[in-house]
DNA sequence: AAACGTCAAGTTCCG
DNA sequence: CGGAACTTGACGTTT
């Protein structure tokens, strides 16, 4: 049974962001410290409206660190604001809310080239240390993608798997692997997690763009199921739908309810959190309830 | 004050 | 082989 549904870094029914940023060459310790602040107000504003509306799965910008990874970001956040970490910390845990983060196109594992994969770790590497500001228990996850074939998947994919086992075990304990619509279908990234032990959150769009439009069965959606540990938290899924006349795997404005509903029906009964991946975000998330409401159905998700 | 071109990073695919 | 698309606003320079 569906339990949360959640929606990405964006509230648009609020003034509040997480994403003040500057231009790289005007990046000071100064500069930063304050973008810094303001971003985890804005933060603990979106929590706020988030928990008013029922709403207790969100996944937190990356842009909330301007430049986190680059060396013109000096300042140990993590240590200066402490105080709002602690603040944040207790309203998550309050609240029974689940929050994860998801680094951008730039991390590739698996790359050939030493320098992409460096810097791929220091990417990981915050957002792991972000979120272990906020909620220690690895449920709270840093959801990441396989990366590229470079012209042979198998070799690929074994680079993933080996730069994984190389991670440290604090590392490996957030981490999750996602399918994309391009080259590591739902298969091969269940066959990643056997050989990793990360678990898969599901991606609907991706699924179904890269299986040339058929839907997932409740068997595969099971296999992605099972690979929650233990301490993983409850299984999760990102749901969206095709934008009408966009680009195959482009995200909608909105969430098709009737596409939910078939994904509802073929989910395995047992719990899972569902991340909406909308366009427009909070709003999108607002209107899928009314709908699923309005179609006479009911859970924890429609608080 | 508004408009608009630009912004750290990688990879794939399209033309 | 160069450029758009991922995703997407917000910055900052120009008008």
């Amino acid at each position: 049974m569906l339990r949360r549904l959640g929606y990405v870094a964006i509230a648009l029914s609020i003034e509040a962001t997480t994403n003040r940023t500057c231009r790289l060459r005007n990046a000071t310790p100064a500069l930063l410290r304050r973008l810094i602040a303001l971003n985890l107000e804005g933060l603990h504003a979106v929590l706020q409206f988030n928990v008013q509306n029922g709403i207790l799965l969100y996944r937190i910008s990356s842009q909330i660190i301007p430049f986190a990874s680059h060396p013109v970001n000096r300042v140990p956040w993590w240590d200066e604001f402490r105080a709002d970490f602690e603040r944040l910390r207790a309203f998550i845990r309050r609240h029974d809310m689940r929050v994860s983060m998801h680094p951008g196109q730039f991390t590739v594992l698996n790359s050939p080239r030493a320098a992409v994969v460096e810097a791929s770790l220091k990417e990981i590497e915050w957002h792991i240390r972000f979120l272990d500001c906020l909620a220690p228990d690895a449920s709270h996850k840093v959801v990441i993608h396989v990366g590229g074939a470079y012209g042979n998947k198998v070799a690929a994919a074994d680079r993933f798997v080996q730069a994984v086992r190389r991670l440290p075990e604090s590392w490996r304990r957030r981490l999750v692997i996602e399918n994309d619509e391009r080259v590591y279908a739902t298969e091969d990234v269940l066959a990643i997690s056997r050989a990793t032990g990360l678990p898969v959150a599901f991606d609907w769009l991706h699924h179904t763009a890269s299986s040339g439009g058929r839907l997932p069965t409740t068997r595969t959606l099971e296999a992605c199921f099972d690979t929650w540990k233990e301490g993983d938290g409850l299984p999760k899924v990102h749901f969206s739908s095709q934008a009408p006349g966009g680009r195959k795997g482009q995200h909608a404005n909105w969430i098709r309810a009737a596409e939910f509903e078939r994904f509802l029906e073929t989910a395995p009964e047992r719990d899972f959190d569902c991340m909406l991946e909308a366009k427009c975000k909070d709003l999108a998330l607002f209107r899928l309830r009314r709908e699923l409401q309005r179609r006479g159905m009911a859970g924890p998700w429609a608080a």
